[in-house]
DNA sequence: TAGTCGTGGTG
DNA sequence: TCACCAAGACT
């Protein structure tokens, strides 16, 4: 399959393409991330999957923590699921650290703790796709196999001149088959790294240094200007927006913390209880959406006490990928009859300030805990602007 | 196949 | 301020 409407020039490149950026790599690539200078497949799938659309410098001081925990594939999957969502609290798409758990407790019971070191056996993994199987295998086995990250798609779409969104399935099925035809016979870590480096550092989205890139004399959008149109971005939609509101619910220094579901959004995390169904109610004095909010925390609170006061306090907005959320949190507080307790169900937790930190939770809903300022012992302090 | 799933950086 | 998107996988 030809890439480029000029054959004879994407033909030559082709042959040279890997020697070329393996020369490039040992000369200007990185060479010192935390994850590199190990064979250990462990340390590599761990930064793999911390790494899916992720970027490096967010990922650092997670990998260290979790390592320094977790130091090995058996340590992690004998731990329990609360402790490996609390070390990756922060981070996102949760749904990695479930499947991650789950892959290193497939790979003790059924790999005898080593990892495949083939790519396919590696695809059929928690977790683990197409390409970070070929990245793992690649780094940690020099298997001959091709990544194709955002990089890597970078790349190919600007040197190869490569239309239309690489997110498309026309489109990746051309990037797949482009990426394994330039595949080296040997050096697959530094080739594939080299692929990563070009693409993070020089050939980045934003302002390409064409100047220094290896390809400067072959690449297509270079020659006909086109650095800043491909790769070709993705059609745009109009975003959805969603209103939830969430119950502070605060009996002395602790806070009612709900735990979600395992599926949807912040799956397996500690949140705040939300009012279900959400209303449409806009207005804060609105009575109908008083009476429910004071209801719900009833119910939850019940065995502490009576509802004292329900006030709003400041809200947020958290923007997703693909929906906009604006959470609104209310302050609930109890009277206390019953005697202040931690006592929890699975799925509820009374939580004070160390509890909290202690915990998995998502970031908007740990900046309202912060804003609460509680505290393991002494006074408790209401710092959230209304 | 198209939606879903987080958070933070960048121009 | 806001759109765009990053070492993608799963359903």
């Amino acid at each position: 399959m030809k890439a480029s409407s000029n054959d004879t020039t994407s033909g030559a490149l082709a042959h040279t393409f890997a020697e070329r950026l393996i020369a490039w790599q040992a000369e200007h690539g990185r060479h010192d991330l935390p994850w590199q200078n190990t064979r250990d497949a462990y340390r590599i799938w761990l930064s793999e999957i911390m790494l899916q659309q992720t970027q490096v410098a967010t990922v650092i001081p997670y990998y260290g923590r979790f390592l320094e925990r977790f130091p090995d594939v058996a340590a992690l999957a004998r731990a329990p699921q609360d402790d490996v969502m609390a070390l990756w609290s922060g981070l996102g798409y949760y749904s990695r650290a479930r499947n991650l758990h789950r892959c290193a407790q497939v790979v003790v019971a059924e790999h005898g703790g080593r990892f495949p070191a083939d790519p396919e056996t590696l695809a059929t993994l928690p977790g683990i796709g197409r390409s970070t199987a070929a990245a793992i295998a690649a780094f940690a086995y020099d298997a001959h196999a091709a990544i194709l990250d955002g990089n890597v798609k970078r790349v190919l779409a600007r040197v190869f001149g490569i239309e239309g969104f690489p997110g498309a399935p026309k489109v990746e099925r051309e990037m797949w088959a482009l990426a394994e035809s330039l595949l080296p016979q040997r050096d697959l870590p530094a080739y594939t790294q080299g692929m990563m480096d070009l693409g993070a550092t020089l050939c980045g989205r934003g302002k390409p240094r064409c100047g220094e890139c290896p390809f400067d004399g072959d690449c297509v959008a270079h020659a006909t200007g086109r650095e800043r149109t491909l790769p070709t971005s993705k059609p745009k939609k109009t975003q959805p927006e969603r209103y939830v509101d969430v119950l502070v619910i605060r009996a002395g220094e602790r806070v009612l913390f709900e735990r979600r579901p395992d599926s949807g959004i912040w799956g397996g995390l500690w949140s705040l209880p939300e009012l279900t169904p959400p209303t449409d109610a806009r207005d804060p004095d609105d009575a109908l959406l008083r009476a429910r909010l004071t209801e719900h925390a009833a119910a939850l609170g019940a065995k502490l006490g009576a509802v004292q006061s329900v006030l709003p306090l400041h809200g947020l907005t958290h923007v997703f990928t693909h929906f906009k959320l604006h959470l609104r949190p209310w302050l609930v507080t109890l009277s206390l009859t019953g005697a202040p307790t931690s006592a929890n169900d699975d799925n509820h937790a009374w939580l004070d300030g160390a509890g909290v930190a202690a915990a998995g939770l998502p970031s908007p809903i740990r900046k309202i805990a912060d804003a609460l300022s509680l505290h393991p012992s002494g006074t408790a302090q209401l710092s959230l602007p209304t």
